[in-house]
DNA sequence: GTCTATAGAGTGATAGAC
DNA sequence: GTCTATCACTCTATAGAC
């Protein structure tokens, strides 16, 4: 994690914070020890406060930047941007299973908002919430969807993600997100004309 | 809570139990600390020890417990009963509407599902959820809907319903709720025949 | 005396801050 | 690595109903 000139690059810190995101989503936020997070990724406490000068709570905070940056990657602008015909949805699709691990992992994003204890959060968790049910709805509204219903489709498709994450590991049942993504995904199709 | 017979009446134990789970509530069952137990509840730590001999897991059984109690009587009972024509999931949603205070209140089944040192709980969490969706499922197929889309259907609502606790803290918007219900409440509503 | 519910100082361990 | 606060928990003591 240091480089030889003794300044810590960029990537070594993004590793770093992908990380600890792992932890996170094991442990959750409080369930998460410092030692723990000395222990996983091999660093002392000094050099975690040298990059982190806050703490714990300027790790969870490039945590969640870091998961904004890769929705917004490989989801949000994809969908933002203009797109081919038919199968226009697909890479989102994908783009969930692929992130989520067919279920298996969980929304930090999620996790964060239900606590109060996190309340200094909540503007990045608001804005990535947003922001995605924002580009769904758009990219629905520019495909002929009328208004109100795409306004309809994107609030049950992000809010039925968040559902079948939940509900994969409560039933811990492997199977569940897939099913419960391909019956949005395909709420979604139906409502497009001309797909 | 003391008893004038020196016993401890079981509404007196009810009562605790509910003012511990909205402590979990608000800060989450690793955030909440015993300290913060004994101020709320104004019970000294020997006295919850003596209720809970067990300690905070107990406590955490206790809440998960009576979370299943208040469900089982005002949902998956009614679910289960033979019921009325038409307006008959009229209770279920109104119950559920309810409970989670229009979505201002978190699901602690929801909320301990995901958290790894909580894997002792997975029982209690499972079992909630899988009779929650066997019960509607099963009423639908009662009324004539096809067993694979009762199944679909269900399992969409009950993640619908946690998918829609978490949007509506997530977005601080406390209309998202009732909302997201009216929505699942009418595809329901629309799959069954002759209502 | 016995039993139940209570309180809270005191325990070692470990937390996060630095 | 050091520090202090706080953690979950234990233990002894007490009050009052039988």
């Amino acid at each position: 994690m240091v480089s030889p000139a003794g300044n810590h690059r960029a990537s070594d810190k993004a590793l770093l914070v992908t990380q600890i995101a792992e932890i996170f989503r094991e442990y959750g936020f409080e369930g998460t020890s410092l030692s723990q997070i000395t222990q996983r990724t091999g660093l002392g406490k000094g050099s975690l406060y040298h990059v982190f000068p806050a703490g714990k709570d300027e790790m969870a905070s490039a945590v969640l930047a870091q998961v904004t940056a890769w929705f917004t990657l490989h989801i949000f602008q994809p969908l933002e941007d203009e797109l081919p015909g038919p199968g226009r949805w697909d890479a989102m699709w994908q783009a969930v299973e692929d992130y989520f691990r067919s279920g298996q992992r969980i929304c930090l994003m999620g996790v964060f908002a239900q606590d109060r204890t996190r309340d200094r959060f909540t503007a990045a968790i608001s804005a990535y919430f947003i922001r995605w049910i924002a580009a769904l709805r758009r990219a629905l509204i520019r495909v002929g969807v009328d208004d109100a219903v795409a306004t309809a489709l994107a609030e049950d498709a992000i809010g039925g993600i968040q559902g079948a994450l939940i509900l994969s590991r409560a039933l811990n049942d492997p199977t569940f997100f897939g099913r419960s993504l391909r019956r949005l995904r395909q709420r979604i199709d139906t409502a497009v004309p001309s797909v």
